[in-house]
DNA sequence: TTGATACTTAGCGCAATGGCTAAGTGATCG
DNA sequence: CGATCACTTAGCCATTGCGCTAAGTATCAA
């Protein structure tokens, strides 16, 4: 629960840069190397590789290292954290309209309460 | 397209906030003013005062004015941005499934799958 | 008209982010 | 063995994020 917020404000944070949002989006198709996931940007390595070290400490992704390769994955259960919270927010307010549904049904009047 | 970059980018920056999300949440419930929303967190007003615009500014929630209150309401349309994102990487990754799938299938070798 | 209320503006401080270069390490190749 | 490749570490720098206080503005209440 606590540890949840802050899984979800690392995830959230690591989605909110373009460069990290392709990452993701290319290691959907398949798994890839470090290099093979910087060539289409302009950055130095050194730059890139903390974009997937973020995604790594948000667990988006998973990587390990065979000879001088580090292997990246997706971690798509990851992004399904989101989903939930997603999901969450919905049946908020979606109970909420049912709320103001009955309110404005049931009290034709003027002011119901607070 | 290139908009649609920085939406995502403001959006998700704004939810890798615990405070901003728990506005969120709140807000899914019924509009509040600032300081009704501001009452549950010990940080000084001015402080509570920029997440609001963070969250405005990403076009999850929309402010307006009545004599000294200003009042908050959730843009629930902006949240299914995210939506579409998340299923947007679906499809890919769905697809990279069958596509494995279809590998494996076709070459019937050593291992089923996984 | 005076005082309280509800922000709002301005500006400070510290930590983190996102970029860089330079130099190092440990495979792998010729 | 020596060169190359694929990171990796270290450290610098500018910008941004998130908190604060102090002081200002505009309502509203009495």
């Amino acid at each position: 629960m606590a540890q949840h917020q802050t899984q979800l404000d690392d995830v959230f944070l690591a989605l909110a840069d373009p460069t990290r949002r392709a990452v993701i989006a290319r290691l959907g198709r398949n798994e890839a190397s470090v290099s093979e996931l910087a060539a289409p940007f302009e950055m130095a390595l050194p730059s890139f590789m903390k974009h997937i070290r973020v995604l790594e400490d948000a667990g988006l992704i998973h990587t390990s290292k065979h000879g001088r390769v580090r292997t990246c994955r997706i971690d798509t259960a990851r992004l399904s954290l989101i989903d939930g919270w997603l999901d969450e927010q919905r049946r908020t307010w979606e109970g909420r309209t049912d709320r103001l549904e009955q309110f404005l049904l049931g009290a034709q009047h003027k002011d119901g309460h607070r």
